[in-house]
DNA sequence: CCTTCGATCCGAAACGTTTCCGTGGCAGGA
DNA sequence: TCCTGCCACGGAAACGTTTCGGATCGAAGG
């Protein structure tokens, strides 16, 4: 594959590779006229080196990993990892990293692949996403010994340092928004449940109303999908005692919802208010505008790759939080029906 | 890094590490009592292949490249890269190769990398997508012998093979439909002037107004995001004299159209009709539901993926047609106001 | 004039794997 | 009994780079 190797420059220039690769490295202990004359000489023999050579000595692949542990589809369908890996490339592009992109079926081959990429050298570090209740992922990168930088997690360890936002603070706003305006019965739709925040999102949700004293809304089990509001409004519209607020967990889900609930009759905000979560750009081109929580994604990925390239280096590092989720009031919301 | 390497194995097993490599690998010369000792013995000791060691003599890097010449945001912004990397993925998964995702800001940072790809080793073979009008980069991968797969691309030489989706007839089809309805003038919101399907699209518009003897309509220039949908509502519903429908490039600007017609008190497809194209998820769950051209980015990452893997091995290959893109209509569509 | 030292460069080992070729042993045939 | 041939395995080179210790040479200091 390589046509001109170091050794052929070295050849060129009549030196040895190994003053090649000094010179052509930065590194002391060769003069600047050779320096100059074998980078001239690498230059116009087109000299490109190999990192499959290089890594092997240098034991640094020049690459991180991001292995999400969903169907390949949650690309489309989830806003928040092409956020994450726009920012993240932004960072990885400017130290000559590459990301290494890859999907898994179960926590079962997640586990299975990692060691190898970590024992495999593969890449030189990893994100970790979703975040799960009991999540094996977070012992396996210790006893790796592979860097890794976990999205929204309290867990920390030597190897692994967590990135953050704090999103239930803007749900809690959101919350208090939707009592002060005057509803007395606020459903909810969730996400899956074995995503950590799944679970914190819905308890945000039960704690503000039980602190409202008001009674339990109904709730109902999402995935996440605009298909999962459409079923959730079948759901709760279809009985004879709507809610008069939905907090949706994402906001593909209330888009859903908000489309079902035109199809039945419904308005919103007049009948009934719905909220989404996560701030997708479409939210405020849709009619009604979304009330949402906006998330930064990009945020994340930017902070989580600069944290990951520092472990990377042996650099010590400090969990970092970014700026908290903002909740976004737009036209999805407004006071109860009088009824 | 690698703690266990296959001399390790050898030695434990009592075997040369040729015999190793030959065990595992699963090639002839070994016997079957021998292979299956070995196969045991690299288990219990946690054996992993080092791809470092492996690449730099098998020529291989079991990675291949999508490097997109443009800024990380399009993720979030172009669902097209979404579908596509998941159907890539899909097929790599179950190859056991992974996806090396980089973004460039120019051409010109494109051109510097792929022969640092290429030579350095770094992947086998890479997608090429967003077929500008005079691209540098077919050129190039043939120099450098590496296999490449161009999405929706005329050009077809030793090391590049096109696969592609016919996605004007489904335009063509459109346009037939707003012209039996009856509209008369029939505007247009372009996508960027570089991209090759922009001006496709543009002249499928243009031709289908002449062949039905209209006068061409109104054209503004869009980028292909909501906010140039919000700019292009702006520039023609100031106006007094509309047009009574607009084909917008994607559906994203159609979103962007249709939210800032609302916002001027014009209804869709009441007043004015309005399509997209792409055929994203959301678009049959906003108000109105739109109708669009709808394409298949995640079977084009399948067919891509699995020539590309053919092309890396070595084997012929021919350009791939997938299934034309198809038209959806929906309620964003409407005969022409009486006026 | 001899010693010492720093600057510059060379040679060789090392990284972990695959692959080619050689060697030994054993069985079968003459 | 000896030769032939095949099968199983061992030895070693090769991939392209980095790195480290050593060699050479000129200059500076005594």
């Amino acid at each position: 594959m390589n046509r001109v190797t170091i050794f052929d420059v070295a050849r060129e220039a009549g030196v040895a590779i190994s003053t090649v690769s000094t010179a052509l490295s930065g590194g002391p202990g060769v003069s600047d006229a050779t320096r100059a004359r074998v980078r001239g000489i690498a230059q116009s023999m087109g000299w490109v080196p190999s990192m499959r050579g290089r890594s092997l000595v240098s034991k640094r692949a020049w690459a991180v990993g991001l292995l999400i542990q969903r169907p390949a589809t949650v690309l489309e369908a989830d806003p928040f990892f092409s956020g994450f890996i726009a920012g993240v490339e932004a960072v990885l592009d400017e130290a000559g990293y590459a990301l290494l992109l890859q999907f898994a079926d179960s926590a079962q081959q997640v586990l299975e692949r990692l060691p190898r990429w970590a024992l495999g050298g593969v890449v030189d570090g990893v994100f970790l996403t979703d975040v799960e209740v009991e999540d094996a992922r977070y012992e396996l990168v210790r006893d790796l010994g592979l860097p890794a930088v976990a999205i929204n997690t309290p867990v920390w360890h030597e190897s692994l340092c967590p990135v953050s936002q704090d999103t239930l603070g803007g749900l809690r706003e959101l919350m208090d928004h939707l009592i002060r305006l005057g509803h007395r019965r606020i459903g909810h739709v969730s996400g899956p449940p074995q995503f950590l925040h799944s679970g914190q999102r819905e308890t945000v949700w039960r704690e503000a109303l039980a602190a409202a004293g008001l009674a339990e809304g109904p709730l109902v089990r999402g995935d996440f999908t605009s298909e999962g509001g459409v079923r959730a409004a079948d759901l709760l519209l279809r009985g004879p005692e709507w809610p008069t607020a939905v907090v949706c967990a994402n906001d593909l889900t209330a888009i859903g919802f908000i489309s079902q609930a035109a199809e039945l009759g419904i308005s919103v905000p007049d009948d009934i208010s719905v909220t989404g979560f996560d701030g997708i750009q479409l939210g405020s081109y849709i009619t009604p505008s979304l009330t949402t929580v906006q998330t930064s994604p990009q945020v994340l990925g930017r902070r989580a790759a600069e944290v990951l390239l520092e472990m990377v280096a042996g650099r010590p590092v400090q969990p970092v939080e970014v700026e908290p989720a903002q909740l976004i009031l737009r036209r999805s919301t407004a006071v109860p029906p009088r009824s």
